[in-house]
DNA sequence: CGTAGGGATGGAAACGTTTACCACCCCTGC
DNA sequence: GCAGGGGTGGTAAACGTTTCCATCCCTACG
């Protein structure tokens, strides 16, 4: 019950506590027989470093922060089982914080977070390149890095290029046939992604002398969005293909479809964004694009810890890493069916 | 950049730090002059407490230790989110391990976050009944609390009762015509929770003169259990419906089966348990016992918050709180089919 | 044989905070 | 006018650790 400290072992082993500081930390000499003592007695009254004495004193604390928007959305559950994963092996601890989307909280997180020290930040921010959290993790100068971000001024990132992957995702629909599609985003105004994944699929319309595609921004507090999809079907009965910013949303589009009476991919396509891994087990398969948390968050911690242990020499690198995506095909997104077969037309 | 401490302050407001330390924590008494100037200057200076300094000092962490196999099943994400949340408005952090569902390294992690002085401890373990990570905790007087689990001996823990609702599965399956049906873990040997639903659905079946059901283990690391499904198929060709342990290994059922060209419900019903939101968005929506991991989750915080806010006082009291569960009717599960409809018997 | 150099070791300060203790001031009431 | 007391506020110790520095002793070299 009575923690154990270094001066036990001090007394313990006969030996002065900066000896004892010494053998334990592997750092500065000592001789094979006072390493011996001291080990023994270490071991024989279990001691363990109290972390908070250490940091206060060396200044250098062994724990990252990580802040994320939410954990029910899979893709930042893996993102941060991935981080904790190489700070384990690294010998660095998570200290968490959800913010639910609230650019107010991601302030308060960081401020937070640095009360307790924290040597560096991992964090997904709302919007990266205007953002309050990011200016205040440099005016305390925490070495940070953003995942799931794409910020278009340099600064430490690791993610996917969202424009590509949704002028990819544009490419898709259009080999498929849609020319009329929608995207559907839940946090259009708090997500810089999603904006990006918007521009690439517009673009890429555009290009072909297509119709830009439809913004539909939904409630993402609520569970359903029938209401949403049908008065989309009402304003907008020429689309044909739905692109949800997330799987998520992709999957509840699906579920909200259905709760209409339309059929997946018969009557509307749709296709998300992540690779969570339960969309490759629902029927019909969700098309989508492959971008994992679980790479993004180990890159991600596998550089901040890097970065730590080198306080001096290299900082953090004001550069994006671009991370490899992939389309997965699957059953939600088909050919466009004739119009006639097509059973949209009677939402009032 | 370089941290105001509260000696400046105390410096800029020309009091000690100790007056500084009074006011600032709102505790001894001072005189409103003293009051104003104090905080006057900590705003001007933008102070913030070095809250590793105050651990070390008073030995009172706002820190909580939160432990969970994963956090790639949603079920857990939902109760860090939980935790999360309660533990903001309380004023505690949360440092995070993800053990991965080993016993080894729930042990390793009690030991980090001990060094860290978490002030307490929320955690899943494998097996609390017979759990060094408990012992461990037990051992360094660390205040806990278990959600997901179950003990049988009295212990702080927050969750279902898993035998009740595996029965209750058990009633379903019986009143929709099964009889013969198997149960399908991932983490058998590794989870006490899977272990007491099979108990309570066998305890059903056999009560009702039932055959025991069959128990499948599957390979938790493999994205498809295919080949186990066919094996069950082949070597009990007469089960008519699977109840899995979670709702992941469900939905990853459903897939399996679909993958081997059978159709849920027709051929197979299948119940989950966990209550993911993603259940209900599947076709068929997923049979399941809610059993959220949100209000688990708040409800352990809440709680570890209260007994961490009078030290000396109420420790955590060693009972069971039990939560509501219920079972959420999907499509999965159906009446049993007329053996002869079933397309089951051609699996080599 | 003397001395420079270096390895081993301990003393003590410092990190930022809380808090026990005590000194002081001023006011009240006799 | 003075004792007593309550309210203020400062001094300093302590929390557990790292690390600078001084000291000591031994070796190796000139």
């Amino acid at each position: 019950m009575a923690r154990v400290t270094i001066r036990d072992v001090a007394r313990a082993s006969g030996r002065s506590i900066a000896t004892v500081s010494r053998v334990l930390n592997g750092q500065g000499s000592a001789s094979a027989q006072a390493r011996a003592e001291v080990e023994a007695a270490a071991k024989s009254l279990g001691f363990r470093f109290n972390e908070v004495g250490r940091t206060l004193r060396s200044n250098r604390s062994r724990t990252i922060g990580v802040i994320v928007p939410t954990l029910t959305n899979p893709v930042f559950g893996e993102a941060v089982d991935g981080i904790e994963e190489v700070a384990r092996t690294r010998n660095l601890q998570v200290l968490l914080s959800c913010v639910n989307y609230d650019p107010l909280r991601e302030a308060e997180a960081i401020a937070m977070l640095a009360s307790k020290q924290v040597g560096g930040l991992i964090m997904t921010v709302s919007d990266a390149d205007n953002s309050t959290a990011v200016a205040e993790a440099r005016a305390l100068g925490l070495p940070f890095i953003l995942i799931f971000n794409q910020p278009s001024v340099p600064m430490p990132a690791v993610g996917v290029d969202n424009k590509a992957a949704g002028a990819l995702v544009g490419e898709e629909l259009i080999a498929h046939g849609h020319t009329h599609v929608a995207f559907i985003a839940g946090h259009f105004a708090a997500s810089d992604r999603s904006r990006q994944r918007f521009e690439g699929l517009t673009d890429t319309f555009v290009a072909r002398g297509l119709p830009a595609p439809t913004l539909v921004e939904v409630d993402y507090r609520a569970p359903r969005h029938g209401g949403a999809v049908a008065k989309l079907l009402r304003q907008a009965p020429e689309v044909t293909a739905l692109f949800a910013s997330n799987d998520m949303l992709a999957l509840s589009m699906v579920a909200d479809l259905r709760a209409l009476g339309l059929s997946v991919p018969a009557d509307m396509s749709v296709v998300g964004f992540d690779g969570i891994s339960i969309g490759a087990m629902t029927d019909p398969a969700l098309s989508t694009v492959v971008a994992s948390g679980g790479p993004m968050g180990r890159t991600a911690a596998a550089r901040l810890a890097d970065a730590l242990e080198h306080p001096h020499a290299k900082a953090l690198k004001d550069d994006f890493i671009r991370l490899p995506f992939q389309f997965r095909p699957g059953g939600s997104l088909a050919a466009r069916a004739a119009d006639k077969n097509r059973n949209v037309r009677s939402y009032p």
